[in-house]
DNA sequence: GCCGTTTGAGCAATCGATTGCATATTAAAA
DNA sequence: TTTTAATATGCAATCGATTGCTCAAACGGC
């Protein structure tokens, strides 16, 4: 026992028996007698014996770790959901070890290679902006480990996915500007490779339709979705002296930058512009005028993808594992950014 | 080879020479000629070698994971710092485990047990609020691997610390406002156990004596410095009718808060009260004024956090190791609502 | 009292990589 | 040519826990 640390053999040798029946009654097996699990656990505590993991690893070939990728974890959102997969995570004794992609295809795969190196039991990860080939996420399929996907996900892979109603998002968001008067939305959204800002920007046209309103493409804008890249397409959408009444967005922080434009160039909020986020992030209700955005009800979403991938790493028979959807229905949280005056 | 993965035995057997010889070739041992870890390394690309880092750490001792606790990721701050500490132990070949105390003595507690338990290289850490005695950091210590604490530290410990010069971020703060023409600078602290708060608390002070102010305790405010905390204490200075002309907090959501309120009561900022955070969250600059803070150079101090832990992990003499204290020199961001209008 | 069954525990291999020591080969020095 | 030294590789133990198989003791049935 050098260096302090008790391992299974310490324990043996002081009771007289061999390492198996050590393990083998930490381990609860019924093969031993509750008197020697009793004397081991004894043992155990007075020596203040620690299981070394990383034997049981090798030897279990679990590591008792989830890789989880988020594209970063510095955004509520995601952090959310990583505080919901924790949860459930250590609740089976598990850890997580998070890697942030920042939205960038290489990192990303690199960093899915680093957590195979590190021998993971199996990856969470919603997929990054910038990409758009999922073969390194098929290694970890390869490998024979679970993969659950949660936000941003693809229909390229037949992994389990939990993801929120987007569509209903931003029906819902859409419809709440139309009821409020807005008749020439305009919709910031990004890539349509990426799932969410597809399904946002239908729900968007779909809620257009069922109020009898055409669909303007000079509307809908394409960009990053950052806040530069709102206050620039803002920007653009009043330089060209295109008529608009509201913005609805796909993220909280080009609404942000929208919001910003709109008030250097002297537009009143929200009696002249009506704005609609997307994600309610902390700071939207610190704006103003605050701002009306969705809930993407993160937490939930976090504990769901875990109970999800636990259900898939405690499947008995790996061959046969179903892939399953989960939607969450999201929530449109009012505030003042969308209202008219008198509702305020 | 069973199950597709190729160990070195495979490129062993492969090339007709011991997994020895190809440990060593692939570690470039120089026992080891060039031809044979050429060829060894070419069969390794070959059958697709990954390396078992379970196998590897547990011969070696060497998990090559650093754990890292932060009371949340979820903030711009931590996760900058992490994001700067990730950069540096990739560089190393190791990766982060990143671990979530949430501001809880409990779950700190947990935390680094569940790190120690996965065999983690060492520990960065930044303390939580509610932690007052720091025996579970005396573990790591105990298990002879390195610890290096950044922003949130003791003293009670021996160990190298990254901190930025809170007492200089505050000092600037202060004087700036009085610069400004400010008299009555209300100043939002939290525990004084916690060493960042004590010292922004302390630049305030000096700063306020420097210019021929006394300071008066009433203007001094303890909470959580939650955005909430921020609101409630503003709500009762104003209550209270004292007289004040500035805020200063060491918290920029509470700033954030005092903010809510100050508008709410009709102050006009910042005319009537001038406001300075502490932290430089991007929320900041999306404020109405927008926000004078105190940036804390997080990315920077993440790497410096990082380098400091593998110095101390590659020290040959692990006996002699000298704890060191970094600190850093904080921004002071200007924004609008510290500015008298003539400068804004 | 004999034999089969159940129960409790030990033996030894194993997971994959690392490493101290031994050995074989070759080159350089005497 | 012999000795010495350097170079390159092999052997086998090891890290700590797990597990299939074996075996001894205890027990019960007839």
């Amino acid at each position: 026992m050098k260096n302090g640390k008790a391992t299974i053999h310490d324990i043996a040798e002081k009771l007289q028996v061999t390492a198996s029946t050590v393990s083998r009654a930490l381990n609860n097996n019924p093969r031993i007698s509750d008197a020697t699990k009793k004397k081991v656990l004894k043992a155990a505590k007075e020596l203040n014996y620690q299981p070394n993991n990383i034997a049981s690893a090798l030897r279990s070939g679990k590591s008792r770790l989830i890789g989880v990728v988020v594209p970063t974890a510095n955004r509520n959102f995601f952090s959310s959901v990583i505080r919901g997969i924790e949860e459930i995570a250590n609740s089976f004794n598990y850890k997580v070890v998070i890697s942030q992609s920042y939205d960038d295809y290489e990192k990303e795969m690199q960093t899915i290679e680093a957590l195979l190196n590190v021998q993971v039991d199996g990856v969470i990860a919603s997929i990054g902006k910038t990409t758009e080939n999922v073969d390194h996420f098929k290694k970890i399929l390869k490998k024979g480990i679970p993969l659950v996907l949660f936000d941003r996900v693809t229909n390229e892979l037949d992994v389990s996915q939990v993801v929120i109603d987007d569509y209903f998002g931003a029906f819902q968001a859409t419809e709440h500007l139309i009821k409020e008067g807005c008749k020439r939305i305009v919709h910031f959204t990004s890539s349509q490779n990426i799932n969410i800002y597809k399904e946002r920007k239908r729900g968007y046209e779909d809620a257009l339709l069922k109020h009898g309103i055409a669909v303007d493409p000079e509307l809908i804008r394409f960009s990053k979705l950052q806040l530069e890249d709102g206050r620039a397409t803002m920007q653009e959408v009043i330089d060209e002296k295109t008529s608009f009444d509201a913005v609805f967005s796909a993220s909280d922080y080009s609404i942000m930058g929208a919001m910003q434009v709109l008030k250097e160039n002297g537009y009143k909020l929200p009696q002249d512009v009506k704005l609609v986020g997307f994600g309610d992030e902390p700071f939207t209700s610190f704006t103003e005028p605050t701002l009306t955005t969705v809930n993407q009800k993160s937490i939930p979403m976090g504990n769901i993808t875990a109970e999800t991938f636990f259900e898939i790493l405690n499947q008995k028979d790996q061959t046969n594992i179903i892939s399953k959807k989960t939607i969450l229905k999201p929530e449109l949280i009012i505030r003042n950014s969308s209202l008219n005056q008198e509702n305020i």
